[in-house]
DNA sequence: TCCCCATTGAAACGTTTGTATGATACAAAT
DNA sequence: ATTTGTATCATACAAACGTTTCAATGGGGA
């Protein structure tokens, strides 16, 4: 059967009925779900269909291919995040209408949005786990800074107003260190702090999750409001404090 | 060549003699590569043994399976990263007999090392990728953390003394923000800083490397200097963290 | 009613995967 | 010279992979 010139491609064709979300959105919730868990290599089509109580044709059928199922699970994935950390930064904007809005809620804006899709009564990390895996592959990394540039870009500006003592280069590297610190602390399977922490202080603690994110915006806080990097001047080629270079 | 009696197995020979550094190890490094740059379900026994200038049945003759494999690269990989930080540590203690080290010094502590071995002279930022990935893979994510684990206590200690005013709970969760953001900062292919800063400020920059690692290191000590988190009761309607605890 | 077409289903495709097998090369010990 | 054990090689194998094909299905306009 030949198929008619790009009339009614059903890769397409979902947003434009807009309540098709049977089969397809299925797929894409599963896939979610897999790919977090064992990796884009490691799951495979026929784990995700079966999942999805779907046929495994189908995924070829709504996706061109397992790389385009891929990215649109990535899309899918990460808009819900993108939006969040979006609406809870203009809401900072907007609770402070004539002055600058505390270092504090902005770091709240970037580090609680993610806190409670990943570990509310959401789905489980999957959100998060999917963000580090795109991390270390290049393929699908770029996806992924491409949907949050934007985002990143408005965090910066405002940051940049709130310390203008920092360079823009300065404060878009802390800006990451505070991205990392959050996604550490969040998706860690094996943290250092569980391990420590005793059951004891553990059951002191009311809500772990607004203990977590808490400690996070008071590390993030502080981090982005150190004083200027100053870089030692290399004149004196003295070691660093604990250098100890091994040679290779 | 000398041989004891009893069954000798070439897969735990290695570490006997310590100079059958050949075969073997050209797969194990080239292991490390290739899994680092396309994960462990991506990389290939047959493009590893290629790699490795090795005949593919030598994989499962020097270890038993890729498995073993994956377990063993990981071990290689993570000894000199933890080596190069306790030993920095303790370098740091050294320098400091009588008093504490300052915060500045710990935090260099722990940068440095993974700096130098992931950007340095030495192959590029794969240990980084590597250790990524395993956070997001279960199986392999208690390799490391077993390898990590005394490390992180003999950090943790030293840090509860320079920071007596923080529980252990919170000291192990910023150890924990520390720890993401150094890893955020030396992995992420695409970082915002880099999207961000024009490429006239770049070319000011002497020394990017060492400019990373100082920014770092500003950043994570003020993390970690950073007052204790109170937590704010949940009885106030909306999230307004007012404060803003004014460091110094 | 019929036809159309988007959707689903089962089965097979060719390729690649990790692993296993047996032959062979080589060096030291017997 | 023969034996012995280590190491490397080409090759084979079953399983699993992503993808394709084609028939069956079923509901909505004509």
């Amino acid at each position: 059967m030949p198929r008619k010139s790009g009339a009614k491609d059903p890769i397409v064709a979902t947003s434009a009925t807009g309540d098709e979300t049977d089969t397809r959105e299925r797929i894409l919730h599963a896939a979610n779900r897999l790919f977090a868990e064992r990796g884009f290599d490691g799951a495979t089509l026929r784990e995700i269909t079966e999942a999805a109580r779907a046929n495994l044709a189908a995924v070829n059928y709504y996706f061109r291919s397992k790389d385009e199922l891929i990215r649109s699970t990535l899309e899918s994935a990460l808009k819900p995040i993108v939006a969040a950390r979006l609406e809870a930064l203009k809401a900072c904007e907007r609770a402070y209408p004539d002055r600058l809005p505390p270092l504090e809620s902005l770091a709240d804006a970037l580090v609680r949005p993610m806190a409670e899709l990943s570990s509310g009564e959401n789905r489980d990390r999957l959100l998060l786990l999917l963000q580090v895996r795109t991390i270390a592959q290049a393929a699908t990394n770029s996806v992924v800074a491409d949907h949050f540039r934007p985002l990143h870009e408005r965090f910066i500006d405002v940051l940049q107003k709130v310390l203008p003592n920092l360079s823009r280069a300065e404060l878009a590297l802390r800006y990451d260190c505070a991205r990392g610190a959050t996604l550490q602390i969040l998706v860690d399977l094996a943290p250092a702090a569980q391990l420590v922490v005793s059951p004891a202080e553990r059951a002191t603690t009311i809500d772990r999750h607004e203990w977590l994110i808490a400690g996070l915006v008071q590390f993030v806080s502080a981090g982005l409001r150190a004083p200027p990097t100053v870089l030692r001047q290399p004149t004196t080629r003295k070691k660093a404090p604990g250098a100890a270079t091994k040679p290779r």
